[in-house]
DNA sequence: AATGTTGGTCAACGCCTGTTGGCAACAGTA
DNA sequence: TACTGTTGCCAACAGGCGTTGACCAACATT
């Protein structure tokens, strides 16, 4: 009754999983961490705690295993080296818009040290080699990638954590209108010399 | 033996309640409001826990009491409306700088919506004015404080927080001059259009 | 010298946490 | 039918949490 090679083997706790790490990633999106109690998350997916257990051995394996991020950044070659700004961060805009995962990783890596060092993951194994194409000068690319990173990170911060009103009220097409020449600007532009 | 009539009455009790307050900053600050235990921060003050209530009643009392910021922006009549830019971004980095105060809010008001509610107030009462002030037209200001705010937000927080490498190992000096241009261009700069 | 106030310690409370092991119900196989 | 592994619930554990109140020592005031 398998699917197929490439899939793993279905069970039937398959369902009770998936509503596992459905909640996990609501509740450590809206609550950080710490708060994100395994009680709090296994009450939300109806079902007992002790199963969070059993299928993901303890908390910290919940959740590696409920935010396991893929930013789908476009390929290099297929950028547009003049359009990287905005193609950057619409494609930003729209993965923290379509569900909670980033909101919960953002959340959890500023008061868990391993939730920050999977960003620190993220940042190197997928936006670093972006940029490293993107920009001139590949030895500058760390530096360009923190000015990108920061800017993106603070924005998701204001809009989505801390929700400052008019952060989180404003349009994506005009945030992207703001940013992208920003962005764009910290990808490809000459080092303004310290 | 009172100071005079603008201080408050010295007490015997002044050391310990600084010491208190010291030990909380430095625990809000590198653990987030969870994590920093009162027992764990009266140990580091060397007192018993039992003070940190008798002084400030509960946890989120101490918190109020220990992480009070004033960003002392500067007086918008007196800044150069061309070089906004520049001096907000210096004057955030001395004050990160300067103590863990900002730190310790930031971590906290990620995971305690009392800590949010702090930092939406310190956005509202000190930096929107300025930007008011600065902006051409006053009611933009809203939208172009929240870029601003978004930008500075995301550098301590890739830098302070999350630790980047990159960003956490940039020299102030670089960080002024890239991040410059484009705070000036969020203040002054004729709106995109979406 | 007696008294009230302040600074500080100690032990405990009730609650919540992550985590564990035992037990019942069920599915698939032979 | 009997057997085996899976799924799930229940009750409990040890430990940490914020918080409280009783108690003692040092000081200031009378």
């Amino acid at each position: 009754m398998n699917q197929s090679k490439t899939t793993a083997p279905s069970r039937r706790s398959d369902a009770t999983r998936r509503a596992i790490l459905d909640a996990a990633r609501e509740r450590f999106a809206a609550d950080g961490y710490e708060r994100a109690t395994i009680r709090a998350i296994a009450q939300q997916a109806q079902i007992d705690p002790s199963m969070v257990m059993r299928y993901y051995g303890n908390k910290e394996g919940l959740f590696a295993a409920a935010v396991a991020i893929d930013l789908q950044l476009p390929d290099a070659a297929s950028l547009p080296r003049n359009e990287a700004g905005r193609t950057l961060v619409t494609h930003f805009l729209d993965m923290w818009e379509e569900n909670e995962v980033l909101t919960a990783l953002l959340r959890v890596g500023i008061t868990n040290e391993a939730g920050a060092e999977r960003m620190r993951g993220i940042f190197n194994d997928q936006l670093l080699p972006l940029v490293e194409r993107v920009c001139p000068d590949p030895e500058q690319a760390p530096v360009r990638a923190a000015l990108v990173s920061s800017h993106l990170l603070g924005l998701a911060l204001t809009r989505y954590v801390l929700r400052f009103p008019p952060a989180a009220h404003l349009h994506p097409e005009e945030i992207a209108a703001w940013l992208a020449p920003t962005l764009q600007h910290y990808l490809t532009a000459p080092h303004p010399g310290a």
